[in-house]
DNA sequence: CGAATAGTGTCTCTGAGACATTATAGC
DNA sequence: GCTATAATGTCTCAGAGACACTATTCG
């Protein structure tokens, strides 16, 4: 059954008829919700022969041979569904798989990571926000999406640190103290404002709007991504403390 | 058949009774040969209803729910069985699923990359070594597996960029010239001498051994990887040219 | 000695960190 | 004027780039 010629590499591909693992998508989806690095989590079913019944997991399922033509489409398909969102920034995040993650058999998921700011979106009602605190979250996942959301915790400080993702939390009209306020919520740090501004505006990623924000001091510059911006990569990282 | 629920994630999952992609495990394997980075790639066999018949491809294949717990359990065994190698470098690299990337049905492949030393282990009849020139493979590979092996390399060149990896690529002893040589090679342009030194020296991942490399001039330092050494993250990438 | 490569030193430049200073709004 | 925040400027420091210079072997 499970045997040699198989794994070796197709080399007997003209039988496949043995016994192959299941296949899904996992979406994880970051925003800024007041003050804080947040993740849209679902509640799984119910039912007696559910996996994990009524756990916290992150938003996925199987992939559809049918209606989906890619893993891309696939995870963009699920932040739709999820948030009426489409994809302002989606990443791949890695895969994993293994006999033991789900009770049902050797499964294997392909784990995305999402940005999307915080006016965006319609949820669905199964669908809540939960804050990430102190690089993680408080909440046990069903299956091994813990794991997967630390995993993706850690990429997004990670790039942070190096390239203009938190852009892709931002609202459409920003200035550059509020940018800075969201790297220094993911960062969990404070930047220095100074080399801050030298690096987001030497990076050609932004222009300013003919509009200040008005408060009750002086107002500040409005800012907009630029049209079609990918994420900027710095040549140096902020140079995290000691 | 791929309806909704299913879709939705698990809603209706007591019922597992519906198509499933095809899952493999592809690895790249990098290693520096006579100068150049080299490829390990395989042939694939010639029969009738086979996929691209006698086409090359990266060693891979199915995951065997039976042998493999976890997908990087299945890596090292293609890796193991290609090579005779195990594990000196061994990266997830990302998924690649579609309908179409496989003529048998919706599949998706788990890539991993590996980087090996060039005395290591004992091929398989059927591997060969092809060297990548210019930052491609001038060979056309099966199913999309040349997109996977240009993202594997565009993902190394970025990484040597900013990391020691190029270290797992060294003989057990080698000197500073030959290190910086195979970050020169990966990179496909020169660096200074003198920053890589500092670079290097300043994290504290390779020690001096009590021996010289004699030639036909001054004799160079020995040095060997320290033990149980991750790999090591700099805080700036060489910066580039232009 | 010369050739060749190993290894060090010097000078400049860029960008980050720290922190002071100036600017502009509301009250 | 006072307060609060925006925006800029100054000084220092680390590390890269460029390149000169010294060191050590063989022939």
């Amino acid at each position: 059954m499970a045997g040699e010629d198989r794994a070796e590499g197709f080399e007997k591909s003209g039988d496949l008829d043995f016994p192959r693992p299941l296949t899904t998508v996992d979406v994880v989806i970051f925003s800024i919700r007041g003050d804080q690095l947040q993740v849209l989590l679902v509640r799984r079913p119910a039912g007696e022969d559910e996996p994990f019944p009524q756990a916290l997991a992150l938003p996925g399922g199987f992939v559809d041979v049918v209606k989906d033509r890619d893993l891309a489409a696939c995870a963009a398909r699920k932040l739709k569904e999820k948030t009426g969102v489409t994809a302002p920034y989606l990443e791949q995040l890695g895969s994993w798989g293994s006999a033991s993650r789900d009770p049902r058999g050797w499964s294997a998921t392909h784990a995305y990571f999402a940005l999307i700011p915080e006016e965006a979106g319609a949820l669905t009602p199964d669908a809540r926000w939960f804050p990430i605190q102190g690089g993680r979250l408080k909440e046990k996942l069903a299956f091994d999406h813990s794991d997967i959301l630390a995993s993706a915790i850690q990429r997004l400080r990670n790039k942070v640190e190096y390239t203009s993702l938190p852009a892709y939390l931002m609202p459409a009209e920003f200035t550059l103290p509020d940018l800075q306020r969201v790297y220094e919520i993911v960062l969990d740090r404070p930047l220095e404002k100074s080399a801050f501004r030298t690096r987001i505006l030497s990076a050609d990623m932004i222009e300013p709007v003919a509009k200040m924000r008005r408060g009750p001091n002086r107002p500040a510059q409005l800012y907009r991504l630029k049209k079609n911006s990918k994420p900027v990569y710095f040549v140096r990282t902020f140079n995290p403390p000691e």
